[in-house]
DNA sequence: TGACAACCTG
DNA sequence: CAGGTTGTCA
C-alpha cells in the first residue's frame, strides 16, 4: 500500500491537520465534488444516476474524510473531481490513513474489504447502469471504479450495504417501467425518500462509529476533535445532499405540474397565468381588487368602500382585542400597505384627468359571502382597514348592493369642470405617480407579526411589500396623516387632548404631539391660503356682494380643498365643512374688500373667528383601526 | 420664558 | 410637509 499521496498537501502531523479546521481547507471534496456544481448541468437523462453516483461517492468521501481527515486532504478529492480514473485510483489506493489517526481500523479492514468492495462496486455499477440506462452509465461506473473506501468499520460497512440493498430494490422495479413524467416524478420521490433514509442511517452509524472509537482510542483529545470534525463534515454533506435532492425533486415536480397544466390548457381550460394563480376564492377576490386598482383613481376610490363591507368582522376583531388587552394590543392594527405601482401610466391616465369621477365601476365583491380569515387578512393586506370610513357614508348606503356604492360619490357630485388653473396640475400625467401612491396611502412599516408575514409569504399575491405593525406605533405613519387630514374637515384647531383621543394607536410623546400639531398647522396654512386666493379672485371677478360667494361641492375651492385633504376622494366631506369654508371665504372677502389686508396681522381676526367653528370629530375616528 | 401659531423656506 | 423663524401671550 502506497502511503504517499499523489498530492503533496498531506499533513504528516495530525496536529497540523486538525489545525486546518476550516471546512474549505479541510474538505474540498464536499465543496467541489458533491453538490456545489449545479444540477442543471446534468443531462436530464442522467440526473438520477448522477445523484446516485454522488450519493455513493459522497458516502465514500465521508468515510474517507472520517478516517483520512489528516492524511487525505484537499488534493485527494480535488483530483477525484477531475474524473481522472487513473489518478483517482491511485489516489484512493494511495490514500493511506495517517496511522496516528486510523489506528486499529485500516489494518483490520484491508483484506476483507477487497472482496467487499468488489461486490459493492459491482452492485453500484449495476444500479447505475440500470437506472440511468444511458450511454453515460458506463462512464459513471468507471468513475466509481476506485471505490476503495476500505477504511470503514464493520458496522458502517454493513449499514452501508444494507442501505444500498434497500435502495436498490425499488429502483430496479421502477426503472423497469419507462413511463411518462409523473412516473418519473414518482420515482424521484421514492429515491429521495430512500436517500433520506440512507442519510439518517449513515448519520446514526457515524455517530456510533465515533462513539466506538471514542472508547477504543487512548488519545482522547485527538479523537474528540476527530469526532467533531467528522460530525461537522457529515452535517455539511447531509445538507448538501438534501439541498441537491430537494432541488432535483422540486424541478421534477415543477416539470410535472407544467405538463399537467399544458394538458389542461390544451383541453379547453385555457386559463391565463393570473387566473391560474388566483384560482382560489380569496385570490379571485384579490384579482378583482387588482383589476380595480388598474383602473386608476376611480377604482381607488372604491377600495375604501369595499373595505367597509369586509370590515365589520376585522374591525370587531381588532377592537375586541384591544379592549381585552389594552396594553398588548392597543396595537389594534394600524395596518398599512403599499401596493407596487404595477399599473401602466397609460391605463390610469384617463381617470387622473378626471379626478372626481361620477360613475364608479361596480364592485366585484360579494358582500354577502362570509369571509374567511384568510380573505380578511388578504383584504387587509391589500387595502388596509380603512373601512371605518363607512360611518361617514350616507346611512342609506346598502352595502350589499353593488350599485349602491355609487351613492356617496354621487352625493359629492363633483362634475369635472376642470377649467381652473387650480386643478390644472392634477390633470397632468406627470402627477400620476404621486397621486396614485398617495391614494394607496401607504408606508413601509416593519412587519412585526410573524404569522401574518408567513401567511403573506405563502401567497405570492400577498407578498406585495406587505407591511404590518400591530404594536402601538412609535411614530406617525402616512395613514395617520391621512386620518389627520380627514379630521381637519371637522376641526381646524384640535387640542392635544383631541389628538390623543383620536390617535389611540400612537404612542404620544412631545415629538409626536408636535408633529401632529404641525400637521394641522400646515393644514390650516393651506386652507387659509386657498381662502385668501379665492377671496381675491372673487374680488377680481367683480363680485360685489358677499352673499354671491358660496361654497358647494361643485365649487373649485372645495375641489382644491378636497384634493388636499381627501385626495383619494374616499371620504364624504361633512356639510359643516362647506359652511365653515364659506364663512371663512366671506371673512377673507370682507377683510380684503375693506382693505384690512394692509394690516400685517389682518388675518388674526379671521383666525379668531374660524377657530370657533370647530365641530366634534365623529366617534368613528377614535378607533385605531380607522387607519 | 415656554408654548403656540403663523410665517417663510426648501 | 418639515424645519426654522418670528410674534404673541400667559
Amino acid at each position: 500500500m502506497n502511503l504517499s499521496l499523489p498530492d503533496q498537501n498531506m499533513h504528516n502531523s495530525s496536529e497540523g491537520c486538525l489545525e486546518d479546521d476550516k471546512p474549505d481547507v479541510m474538505l474540498p471534496c464536499f465543496r467541489r465534488n458533491m453538490y456545489d456544481e449545479p444540477l442543471a448541468s446534468y443531462s436530464s437523462g442522467s440526473i438520477i444516476s448522477q445523484l446516485l453516483r454522488k450519493t455513493i461517492h459522497n458516502k465514500r468521501a465521508l468515510d474517507e474524510s472520517h478516517f483520512y481527515l489528516c492524511g487525505s486532504t484537499a488534493a485527494d478529492s480535488g483530483q477525484e473531481d477531475q474524473s481522472s480514473v487513473s489518478s483517482k485510483d491511485s489516489t484512493v489506493e494511495a490514500a493511506s490513513p495517517n496511522p496516528h489517526v486510523s489506528t486499529g481500523v485500516s489494518s483490520e479492514g484491508e483484506h476483507p474489504m477487497t472482496d467487499h468492495l468488489q461486490a459493492k462496486r459491482a452492485r453500484v455499477e449495476n444500479i447505475i447502469r440500470v437506472m440511468a440506462g444511458s450511454p453515460n452509465s458506463r462512464q459513471h461506473g468507471d468513475i466509481e471504479k476506485p471505490d476503495t473506501d476500505v477504511r470503514d468499520t464493520r458496522e458502517a460497512r454493513e449499514a452501508y450495504r444494507e442501505n444500498k440493498r434497500k435502495q436498490r430494490l425499488p429502483q430496479h422495479q421502477e426503472h423497469s417501467v419507462s413511463g411518462p413524467v409523473n412516473e418519473e416524478c414518482h420515482k424521484l420521490k421514492e429515491q429521495l425518500h430512500s436517500m433520506q433514509r440512507l442519510l439518517r442511517q449513515l448519520q446514526e452509524k457515524f455517530l456510533q462509529v465515533y462513539n466506538q472509537e471514542d472508547r477504543e482510542h487512548d488519545d482522547r483529545d485527538e479523537i474528540d476533535r476527530m469526532k467533531i470534525v467528522g460530525y461537522l463534515v457529515h452535517q455539511r454533506e447531509s445538507q448538501n445532499l438534501q439541498e441537491a435532492l430537494k432541488q432535483e425533486l422540486s424541478r421534477a415536480v415543477n416539470e410535472c405540474v407544467d405538463r399537467v397544466f399544458k394538458k389542461v390548457s390544451s383541453t379547453g381550460l385555457d386559463l391565463s397565468p393570473q387566473q391560474r394563480m388566483c384560482s382560489t376564492p380569496e385570490m379571485q377576490l384579490n384579482t378583482s381588487g387588482d383589476r380595480k386598482s388598474q383602473q386608476g383613481n376611480c377604482a381607488q376610490e372604491q377600495l375604501h368602500s369595499e373595505e367597509s363591507a369586509v370590515k365589520p368582522r376585522s374591525l370587531e376583531y381588532y377592537e375586541s382585542s384591544e379592549a381585552q388587552s389594552p396594553q398588548d394590543q392597543t396595537e389594534a392594527l394600524s395596518l398599512v400597505v403599499r401596493k407596487p405601482a404595477v399599473t401602466p401610466l397609460s391605463s390610469v391616465t384617463p381617470t387622473v384627468k378626471r379626478p372626481y369621477p361620477v360613475h364608479q365601476t361596480p364592485f366585484q365583491f360579494n358582500y354577502s359571502t362570509p369571509l374567511h380569515d384568510s380573505q380578511i387578512l388578504e383584504h387587509l393586506l391589500k387595502y388596509g382597514p380603512h373601512s371605518n370610513f363607512l360611518p361617514c357614508m350616507p346611512p342609506s348606503m346598502d352595502r350589499t348592493s353593488p350599485d349602491s356604492v355609487d351613492l356617496p360619490w354621487d352625493t359629492i357630485a363633483m362634475r369635472s369642470k376642470v377649467t381652473s388653473s387650480h386643478l390644472g396640475h392634477h390633470a397632468r400625467p406627470s402627477t400620476l405617480g404621486p397621486v396614485t401612491v398617495d391614494n394607496l396611502c401607504l408606508p413601509h412599516v416593519k412587519i412585526e407579526c410573524g404569522e401574518l408575514q408567513s401567511m403573506a409569504e405563502r401567497s405570492p399575491y400577498m407578498s406585495l411589500n406587505i407591511s404590518f405593525h400591530l404594536k402601538r406605533s412609535e411614530g406617525l405613519t402616512p395613514s395617520h396623516l391621512k386620518k389627520a387630514k380627514l379630521m381637519f374637515f371637522y376641526t381646524r384647531y384640535p387640542s392635544s387632548n383631541v389628538l390623543k383621543t383620536f390617535f389611540p394607536d400612537v404612542k404620544f410623546n412631545r415629538c409626536i404631539t408636535s408633529q401632529l400639531i404641525k400637521w394641522f398647522s400646515n393644514f390650516r396654512e393651506f386652507y387659509y391660503i386657498q381662502m385668501e386666493k379665492f377671496a381675491r379672485q372673487a374680488i377680481v371677478d367683480g363680485i360685489s356682494d358677499v352673499k354671491d360667494i358660496t361654497v358647494s361641492r361643485d365649487s373649485e375651492l372645495f375641489r382644491a380643498l378636497n384634493m388636499h385633504y381627501n385626495k383619494a376622494n374616499d371620504f364624504h366631506v361633512p356639510d359643516r365643512f362647506l359652511e365653515v369654508a364659506e364663512i371663512t371665504l366671506h371673512e377673507f372677502y370682507n377683510a380684503i374688500s375693506s382693505a384690512k389686508d394692509s394690516d400685517p396681522s389682518w388675518k388674526k381676526a379671521i383666525y379668531k373667528v374660524i377657530c370657533k367653528l370647530d365641530s366634534d370629530v365623529p366617534e368613528e375616528f377614535k378607533t385605531s383601526s380607522y387607519l
